[in-house]
DNA sequence: AACTAATAGTTCAATCTTAAAATATTTAAC
DNA sequence: GTTAAATATTTTAAGATTGAACTATTAGTT
């Protein structure tokens, strides 16, 4: 918020770390996108992909979760991401109401061919910052995105 | 990116760094359109009123280019809030092109109301941070989130 | 067994977001 | 002065995102 607005120094300085923070995150964030578009994918279908190549099938519920995601959303993402057969929904046995969401082979090789390019590019723009200070980021980083009961 | 894959422990840590990162930004954003949406706005409509209220009446290219957003984009947004008549545009006189959005005397209103208790909110908010972390993660964030050419 | 709670997922309406194509206007070049 | 290039905004198509209402299924209660 501007530099008008006559707060405490406090205030002021909660207001330009929040306002940093996020345009870091819009930085890196559109770099990334831009970086999968080439690709075909967006970031949201490269982290569920990723997700479910590291961790396994899993049910929507858990990917919004690990993703942070809103239950919605998790439902058109895989949508889309069903309609290019990167992935499949399999219905639970025990209990009817889960989909489990799996990597299909064509998904795994998709994924297999972009991670590497991925991990580059991420590291390319992480260099911007030493080893000591991208530890120092993440910790700082961690404090502030811990999920709310 | 997962826990599975095996790049260097430079990569590993730039992954870490940049899913923290964007952690952290997800959990700030979301509490602050909670927040907002108390007051029947959205993070992107109040950055809006928020810049003009400092900065003044501005082009849609420069609130664009304020708050590192598309021409369309800001199109649509301006188009809400003109919807709720808290600002105007008004065409420019030497050149036609240009709309100049005004905040009126509403959206004045409006913001001066919300601002002290967004300012409030994220004051709470960061301050899992102590001073001297905030200024660290202002320093590393702003070398991240530099607009590139 | 029947009723109620809770849970998983879908659908819907609203807004955000972008890139690309289309419009309107201005500026530059010939 | 007319044509061409540049600029500001709008429109469009696709996807992201949420919260709320809805459906299907399961689990708990009596």
């Amino acid at each position: 918020m501007g530099t008008h607005y006559n707060g405490s120094k406090k205030e002021m300085r909660a207001l330009d770390s929040y306002i940093k923070l996020m345009r870091a995150a819009d930085t890196i964030s559109s770099a990334v996108n831009l970086s999968l578009s080439k690709f075909g994918l967006t970031e949201s279908q490269f982290n569920v992909l990723d997700a479910l190549y590291h961790l396994g099938p899993l049910s929507q519920k858990e990917l919004g979760f690990k993703l942070l995601k809103s239950g919605g959303n998790i439902t058109m993402v895989i949508d889309n991401l069903e309609k290019d057969a990167y992935v499949e929904r399999r219905r639970g046995t025990e209990d009817r109401r889960i989909f489990f969401v799996h990597l299909t082979k064509k998904g795994k090789k998709r994924l297999e061919k972009i991670l590497p390019v991925q991990v580059n590019f991420i590291t390319n723009e992480m260099h911007r910052l030493s080893k000591t200070e991208q530890i120092e980021l993440q910790r700082l980083c961690k404090r502030i995105g811990i999920r709310k009961q």
